[in-house]
DNA sequence: AGCACGCCGACT
DNA sequence: GTCGGCGTGCTC
């Protein structure tokens, strides 16, 4: 008979491992290790938490400590650097280990019930039989691709590659050419290569996952991602646990994997926002996948047309390697030219001006398709009363009640609002009500007005809610089904539109003025992408030559002249140096705590507390201001922003503030927040 | 976070 | 008289 002490993370905001007494006989039964899943009783429930570590004490007294209900020892341990990663995130992002472990398991190993394990694997058996084991054609690179797939396969150790590639310039390709070698090098040993590939959205999984299963017949493939079924979710976790899975291809989620023979991995839009988890644990997947691949002394490929500065400023620094691909992949496929349509002189009707109707009509008459790109769902973002100035504002809100015409409502996009339009005004009865501006929904409206014949289709998030319904919309966009698509940005990324040689967007300018200083990186960003969707073949015989029409009213703003000129380069050095001078990340780092509360002053105290608790030498704490959009759902929030010029003298103040910011009596809800990117 | 206990208001 | 509001306290 032995006796241990197990340190166990749970799922529970209280950070520290809870002590567990595990007593057995080692001849009997096996021993539990660290990375084990334990069930144990916890207050009145029971729960399931990872074995953190193993000891021989615990500090508590003796009647304090439970025993352990059952160690899960028919499931492999969670390996060493998995707990590592874990704990390094939860470090640096300021929460319990239990928190960043235990959620991103599947259900099935969470709960209390014994686990078939033979059921799940048997499934997996069965998909990687259909596969048969035939290498693929490889489509043959071009010389720069070759380059960069041939350099990322030789690499060695940790070795961080930016792929800087114009839209369109078969980055994906050099990846998978890359995993390719990387798989066959490992193919017949004991452990068998994985490779890891993140991409922004749960829409680009299954274009992408096509093309990989395509690529590697015989190889099992497993996707991560929050739209999988319990079920799949349970078999795919457990074959990249188990090491068969030799890709994994998932969202930002899946950065937390246990993935034991990592040896590669891939970030593809390393710069998208979608790599920022904006609830809970506020992680960025991109930073821990950097961290992972240094830990594992892999290589790891962030790829990008248009780099996020800190990347960009990594590759400038000499810090990640870039790699450059400066040509679209398909032969006499040619980036679009972009023009810029003048608003003052142009002026527009319903939104649209006459140069982009005529571009338009253009593509309609040769039997090509066209992408209007307009960052704003709904028929209208506001309804007002000219009479008495009446706005629809939200009651729970500071926001505006948008308005939806198909279904006649007014909703607001913040909480969960929703009201019949008011027939007349509900503060003097002014009938005549008016849409202010237009979304999406109203340019559907119109265009359709004047052009009956086209076949128009409408991709956001109001046209897509039901399962299946955005995958079914890109499809017949590809079958050719569609003359025009108007959409948001579900319609930006990475889809490749053999047939589109027009894109329009309709409305950007708003970002320019934005106080967010993130917000031109991210619109050059989303017009360089957006742009990318036109072009990707070869131009026909007698079709018309690939163009972006940009509507702004400022067309002198050196943002839009550096889309003109597809100068990424000139923008981000030019962007970098603006940083560099107001004290800006990447050249600073910064944490953002938020309060909330049912009383704004509530929040404000708090926050005021917090920046007196403790000692800060070194470190800027700004003064508590109410957000932007102080008041959602009728909770009023507010902010405080601190800052240092040194990563590890921001990480230490920041242990030492969050013990003392649990100690503050409160009535406020709080959250810290480490690398915000929407401040 | 859950989940309990505990102490004051409008309901069968 | 009780159902239920959410304040407060605890979880190895």
């Amino acid at each position: 008979m032995e006796q241990r002490i197990l340190k166990i993370a749970l799922d529970t905001p209280l950070d520290f491992a809870f002590d567990y007494r595990w007593s057995g006989d080692a001849d009997l039964s096996p021993v539990p290790q660290a990375g084990h899943l334990a069930a144990v009783p916890f207050g009145r429930r029971e729960v399931v938490g990872v074995i953190a570590a193993i000891g021989e004490h615990s500090d508590l007294p003796q009647d304090k400590l439970k025993d352990v209900l059952a160690v899960r020892t028919q499931l492999a341990p969670l390996s060493a650097a998995w707990l590592a990663l874990c704990r390094f995130a939860a470090d640096y992002y300021q929460r319990p280990l239990g928190e960043v472990a235990i959620p991103g398991l599947p259900k099935n190993l969470r709960a209390l019930k014994p686990l078939s394990l033979d059921r799940a694997l048997k499934k997996l058996a069965k998909e990687e039989s259909t596969h048969d084991a035939t290498p693929a054609d490889m489509p043959v690179l071009n010389a720069e691709q070759q380059q960069a797939a041939d350099a990322i396969a030789a690499a060695e150790g940790f070795a961080p590659t930016l792929l800087y590639g114009v839209t369109g310039s078969g980055k994906t390709e050099v990846y998978l050419q890359a995993a390719v070698r990387i798989l066959a090098h490992t193919a017949h040993t004991r452990n068998p290569a994985q490779i890891l590939i993140l991409v922004p959205e749960i829409n680009l999984t299954p274009q992408l996952e096509n093309n990989v299963r395509a690529r590697f017949p015989g190889v099992t493939v497993a996707t991560l991602h929050s739209g999988l079924a319990e079920g799949e979710r349970m078999a795919h976790w457990l074959a990249a646990h188990l090491g068969q899975a030799r890709i994994v291809l998932g969202t930002r989620l899946a950065i937390l994997a246990s993935l034991p023979h990592l040896k590669l991995i891939i970030i593809d839009e390393e710069h998208d926002p979608s790599y920022k988890q904006q609830e809970g644990l506020r992680y960025s997947a991109r930073d821990l996948a950097v961290w992972r691949a240094r830990q594992l002394a892999i290589p790891i490929v962030l790829g990008s047309a248009t780099p996020s500065l800190e990347t960009w400023h990594h590759a400038q620094s000499g810090r990640y390697r870039k790699l450059e691909l400066r040509e679209r992949a398909i032969k006499d496929a040619v980036l679009p030219a972009v023009r810029l349509i003048d608003m003052e002189r142009d002026k527009p009707a319903e939104g649209i001006t006459s140069t982009l109707i005529a571009a338009l009509k253009r593509r309609l008459e040769n039997g090509e398709q066209s992408l209007l790109f307009l960052n704003r769902r709904g028929y209208a973002p506001v309804i007002n009363c000219d009479a008495c100035g009446w706005v629809s504002n939200c009651t729970r809100c500071t926001a505006f009640m948008v308005l939806h015409k198909p279904e006649n409502r007014l909703r607001c996009h913040h909480c969960s609002l929703e009201l019949r339009i008011p027939k007349s005004c509900p503060t003097c009865g002014n009938v005549d009500l008016q849409p202010l501006g237009r979304g999406t929904q109203r340019i559907e409206e119109n265009l359709q007005r004047v052009f009956p014949q086209a076949r128009i289709l409408r991709i956001d998030a109001d046209s897509t809610r039901r399962k299946g319904s955005a995958q079914a919309a890109f499809d017949s966009v590809h079958r050719g089904d569609v003359d025009i698509l108007i959409g948001t940005q579900m319609v930006a990324k990475g889809h490749d539109f053999k047939n589109l040689t027009l894109v329009g967007i309709l409305n950007p300018d708003t970002a320019l003025f934005s106080h967010d200083y993130r917000a031109s990186e991210r619109l050059f960003a989303q017009l360089m992408q957006v742009s990318g969707r036109a072009g990707r073949a070869a131009q026909k015989e007698g079709g018309s030559a690939s163009e972006v029409l940009i509507q702004t009213r400022y067309p002198q703003h050196p943002l839009y002249g550096a889309v003109i000129a597809h100068d990424y380069d000139r923008f981000a050095t030019a962007l970098l140096e603006e940083r560099a001078q107001a004290g800006l990340p990447p050249f600073i780092y910064q944490a953002l705590l938020r309060a909330e509360a049912r009383e704004l002053p509530i929040a404000l105290d708090f926050l005021q507390q917090a920046s007196a608790c403790v000692e800060h030498p070194g470190i800027t704490i700004n003064d508590p201001i109410p957000m932007t959009m102080t008041r959602v759902a009728n909770v009023d929030r507010a902010q405080l922003l601190v800052e240092c010029a040194s990563r590890p003298a921001l990480q230490a103040f920041l242990k030492v503030w969050m013990g003392a910011l649990r100690e503050i009596k409160t009535r406020a809800r709080w959250s810290l927040e480490v690398d915000p990117v929407d401040i």
